[in-house]
RNA sequence: GCCUCGUUAGCACAGUUGGUAGUGCACCUGAUUUGUAAUCAGGGGGUCGGCGGUUCGAGUCCGUCACGGGGCACCA
């Protein structure tokens, strides 16, 4: 007679086994409708599951996480039920859940946007038949067997992956039936609120050299109304394209003679120079050095660093007089040039250098993406040479320069992840130990918490990635810190220490903003091309109402531009309406009216972003404000 | 690089079952001198991505190449 204890410590009596289901029946009918699985000590079952001993239950709801888990889970299912009723020829291979939704891969012709739309509707149908999908326990090989005489090959190559003596579960809904570990809804009438998203190639198990399967991306939600705010970020994001705003406020250009390679234009290089700026001062005012080294070196070095042999395919290299040499993919080689040019002592260390390093790295064309993903880039990449010892301060300072410069730019949700050794790696495990355990310790002290990533470390050591998250919610990993033992000691980097012997340095490789091109294109979808004051391109335009105000209305522009800031005068022959207009379109972040009533008084009438009547002030007021908004950073709105 | 969908004026798009191209904005000219998100009138502009094919006839159908979007793979 097992006694049931649920999340509320209240325990509850049955006269036999009750199944998940029968319990929540048992505390009530709304739960009973709303229970798509049960946790039972932990662990997540289907709601027929039965319970006969003493246990630990809870109802999952579409309330809960693993709730809306299940669903997009069961909706993949859903999703593979209808494909097989259009295409009985198409094979099923995985499905699983990933961030807002599912996907499933299907070994099948082509799918074409009408196809979508087809499955979506007869996975409408599906659900609407509210056909319970029920669990059963299979013997692994007679699984794959089974599978093979439905000709889903892929199933039957994923089951026998399995060890023979494991029992396999089998989900049934209708006149389908999949390989899944479960839990699953208890019918698919509980599916409501789903929507197929685009359709794409994806390879069987993930790697290029396999056949290339058709990848179907759906979304699915709890309650239309979250379905709907989720169709709604999609929509927004579209459009903070950065390449439509790039456009719209023609900041840069891209064309075919230089793909993944960026035309900054005019009002892109002012938003460029302003964060180079800054960034130049973080360099001078945390200690680093900044240099600036060769675009091409011979081939000798890159030999000698590692990258011809582990990095050839994605540089650029060129000929002369017989000698071979690459364009910088990395800017760490000439950086331990630097380096090397003197004798080092114990006392120079930690060294810091800084460079506004361009690289150029081949990417594949169909990696390329605006300016987020290009060919050629500039790094705001920084080296410190330093003694093992010096890792962990190094690092500590490092984490709290990084979150006071997204704080900056107005990031304040920074994720931090610890990627650890990969399989393939150079140097001791000691080292790694140090390293990962300096790291570690870093973190803490900068009162960080983290995820770690087991092997996704680079092959010279570990590293820490700052993920910052945007105004819609989108995560993008800029900041870096990584420990290298080995490319100091390839390239011969040493420092004599207290004992008079000579060492060989580490090498901090780090960076902020990571890549100025990807920075800029996150700061344009950010803000939705409405930047901050100080990082706008043309932070005010000033406009007379008509000719009688055209000198006045210079005057007062000339004025603003003394005072060091970016300021365009319209002078046109246009209603003030349409200057408005005009100009909101471009979202200036402020608009400055001259009319005869400001011209008489030395006033201007002052208007922001977002329709802000700020009434008449002095051009010097107007001065002061536009400065101190600039120097406290302020966020658009 | 692979799969897929696209490519029509500077930009955003329309173009019915094949019958030698349209709309809006932008641009140019003229008039208007305007008080906080579009003044009016006129005008110019396209080898419909390239090449080949089917056809009396191709923006429209077929093939191919280039480029772009999305995804996959890649991202030291």
């Amino acid at each position: 007679m097992p006694v049931i204890t649920l999340p509320d410590d209240s325990q509850r009596d049955f006269p036999q086994s009750p199944t998940v289901a029968e319990v929540a029946a048992s505390i009530g009918a709304g739960l009973a409708k709303a229970a798509l699985a049960g946790r039972v000590d932990g662990r997540l079952v289907d709601t027929s599951f039965r319970l006969d001993q003493d246990a630990k239950l809870a109802i999952i709801t579409d309330r809960d996480a693993e709730g809306i888990e299940i669903i997009r889970h069961s909706t993949a299912h859903l999703l593979a039920y209808a494909l097989k009723e259009l295409f009985p020829d198409a094979q099923v291979t995985i499905g699983p859940v990933i961030d807002n939704g599912f996907y499933y891969d299907f070994a099948c012709k082509p799918l074409t946007p009408e196809d979508l739309a087809a499955l979506e509707k007869r996975m409408a149908e599906l659900a609407k038949k509210d056909f319970p999908v029920t669990r059963e326990v299979w013997q692994r090989d007679k699984a794959v067997e089974f599978f093979k005489s439905i000709g889903e090959h892929y199933k039957a190559e994923l089951i026998a992956a399995i060890p023979a003596d494991q029992d396999v579960s089998l989900y049934r809904e209708g006149d389908f039936i999949d390989l899944c570990r479960g839990p699953h809804v208890p019918s698919t009438g509980k599916l409501k609120h789903f929507k197929l998203m685009k359709v794409a190639g994806a390879y069987w198990r993930g790697d290029s050299k396999n056949a290339q399967l058709q990848r179907v991306y759906g979304t699915a939600w709890a309650k239309k109304e979250e379905l709907d705010a989720y169709l709604h970020m999609l929509e927004e994001a579209e459009k903070r394209d950065h390449r439509k705003l790039g456009r719209q406020l023609d900041l840069f250009h891209l064309q075919d003679e230089a793909p993944g390679l960026v035309f900054w234009h005019p009002h892109g290089w002012a938003i460029w120079q302003e964060i180079e700026q800054y960034m130049r001062a973080v360099y001078r005012d945390n200690g680093y050095l900044e240099v600036r080294c060769p675009q091409i070196l011979d081939r000798s070095l890159w030999e000698k660093s590692g990258h011809w042999e582990h990095y050839k395919d994605n540089m650029f290299t060129t000929e002369s007089e017989k000698h071979d040499y690459a364009v910088k993919p990395m800017n760490c080689p000439g950086h331990v040039q630097i380096f090397n040019t003197d004798v080092r002592s114990y006392r120079d260390l930690p060294l810091r250098y800084g460079e506004f390093g361009s690289c150029h790295r081949n990417e594949p064309s169909g990696a390329l993406h605006g300016v987020m993903r290009v060919r050629g880039f500039t790094q705001d990449d920084g080296h410190i040479f330093c003694t093992e010892d010096q890792i962990q301060p190094e690092v500590t300072a490092f984490n709290d320069l990084v979150r006071k410069v997204y704080a900056d730019f107005g990031f304040t949700d920074v994720a931090v992840k610890l990627a650890l050794r990969p399989d393939s790696r150079v140097g001791e495990d000691e080292l790694w130990d140090k390293a990962e355990s300096a790291l570690r310790s870093a973190l803490s002290a900068s009162g960080l918490t983290w995820e770690e990533l087991p092997g996704e470390g680079a092959f010279y050591g570990p590293k820490i990635e700052f993920h910052i998250k945007d105004a819609i919610g989108r995560s993008w990993q800029c900041g870096t810190v990584q420990v290298d033992f080995s490319m100091p000691q390839r390239l011969d980097a040493e420092y004599v220490g207290e004992d008079n012997t000579r060492h060989t340095p580490v090498m901090l490789h780090r960076a902020i903003l990571g890549s100025l091109e990807r920075f800029i294109g996150i700061l344009i979808e950010n803000h939705a091309g409405a930047l901050p004051l100080w990082l706008a391109p043309v932070q005010a335009v000033v406009m007379n109402i008509s000719e009688a105000q055209s000198d006045y209305a210079d005057s007062v522009a000339k004025m603003l531009r003394a005072a060091g800031l970016r300021v365009e005068c319209d002078l046109r022959g246009e209603k003030i309406n349409y200057k408005i207009r005009e100009h909101s379109l471009l979202k200036r972040p402020y608009l400055v009216v001259v009319g005869d009533k400001e011209k008489a008084a030395g006033l201007v009438a002052l208007r922001a972003r977002g329709n802000l009547d700020l009434g008449q002030m002095s051009p010097d007021a107007l001065i002061q404000h536009l400065l101190q908004e600039c120097s406290s950073k302020g966020m658009a709105v």
